[in-house]
DNA sequence: CAGTGGTCTAGACCACGAG
DNA sequence: TCGTGGTCTAGACCACTGC
């Protein structure tokens, strides 16, 4: 038998969350007081706010100041996912990198981004196509905006050498954005960079990243068939 | 100008964002020890803890006991992603939740699933195809084994009242899992169940849970077309 | 070995919000 | 209004790990 350190905060989330799994505690009950529980576990009232700070964090427990901390009635998943700049992905699962620029121009936003993306009017964009490749195959097909007021010193760079995608991680920090995951089918063009046949489904990713309230890049990574995004929760 | 609280952990954690932001500490670069900055910011120590452990947990710095408190080179994106239920997801946009299940059998596990999840030889295993709804348009299709060794009362159920989607998070807490995203193609018999044209990409998510090492239950679900996963960062 | 983060304590005050 | 969680403090000991 397993003995649990309930000293640890660690150890005390182990013994509520098997009360919690094991129905002692029903979906909807309200648990006992921080104060309670630190006595039946003999610690300090902050390691047990500790433990349950955690459970709230991943969804199991809900709390609310005088009303107390009650089960979750429909815990949700949370699962967190690590985006990785494409180089380090690709690298990380042992293939050698390389991208190349398939289109760099200025030019005005296109009017499909201009709700979710403002950026001074009349003022033109650096618009890339790249491709990314891992071991010499299309990996991941990219169309990007940049706002150059956001990042004034990518209008003289060519991008061949450090991808957008990670110069921007360096000299263009965001404070928030938005990320969302689709499937689009591979139009004529697509299927020739991607290396897929026409139609193919092929997973996506948008992303608008800003600093404060300056909108920084819009991207849209498409990548070749097969590839799943994958998290542990 | 807006003053930060540099009392309060969130408040330091501003500070300290800033300064990664304003590259005051560039990235690889060292930052000041807890105790000294708990001394400049005039609060204790375990306060510049709290901010230093929520900036490590987003990923901006990478901290090591001995060595100190870095910024992050390549600050990894992380998205926390949350996954409702379907009822709840569909009722959280307004829609009327429905579903309905069109295949409900005990059967051997299939040889493809054999490696990842892993039920006792010989065993047969629930499997479900359920139809969800949202304003009686196809919403979400889903294939679905549960493994009877950790759920035994599925059993005797239908799954027609409460799906099992619901009827498994009240019933068979989960201790962890795997969860990934990619697309597929809708084939004919998908086609015609979510109202797609034959090929269209559709956005798609499998999940595997266990609660300790016992497998629960394993499920694809292929959502209809124009599905977005959504996240802030 | 010794510096640094990780955690625990006992006590305190405060903010929110249910009743 | 007042119970409950949220947070802060000052101090302590410990665990890891770079040197």
């Amino acid at each position: 038998m397993t003995l649990t350190d309930t000293n640890s905060w660690t150890g005390i989330r182990e013994v509520l969350l098997r009360r919690i799994h094991d129905r002692i505690w029903q979906p909807g009950e309200q648990i006992p007081h921080e104060a309670d529980l630190a006595e039946e576990f003999g610690c300090a009232r902050t390691t047990v706010n500790r433990a349950l700070r955690d459970l709230a964090d991943s969804g199991l427990v809900v709390r609310k100041r005088k009303a107390g901390t009650r089960v979750a009635v429909n815990p949700p998943q949370r699962a967190t996912l690590t985006i990785p700049i494409i180089r380090e992905e690709v690298e990380s699962i042992g293939g050698s990198y390389r991208h190349s620029v398939l289109e760099r121009d200025l030019r005005p936003l296109p009017a499909m981004l201009h709700g979710a993306f403002q950026v001074s009017l009349g003022e033109d964009v650096l618009f890339l196509k790249t491709l990314h490749f891992s071991n010499e195959r299309p990996y991941a097909f990219e169309e990007r905006y940049i706002n150059l007021e956001a990042a004034p010193a990518a209008r003289d760079l060519s991008f061949k050498e450090v991808s957008a995608n990670e110069w921007l991680v360096h000299n263009a920090p965001y404070s928030h954005g938005d990320l969302s995951f689709f499937a689009v089918n591979a139009d004529d063009k697509l299927s020739g960079k991607l290396d897929a046949a026409t139609g193919t489904a092929l997973f996506a990713m948008e992303r608008i990243t800003w600093a404060g309230d300056l909108p920084i890049t819009h991207v849209r990574l498409i990548f070749a068939p097969g590839y799943r995004m994958r998290t542990e929760i």
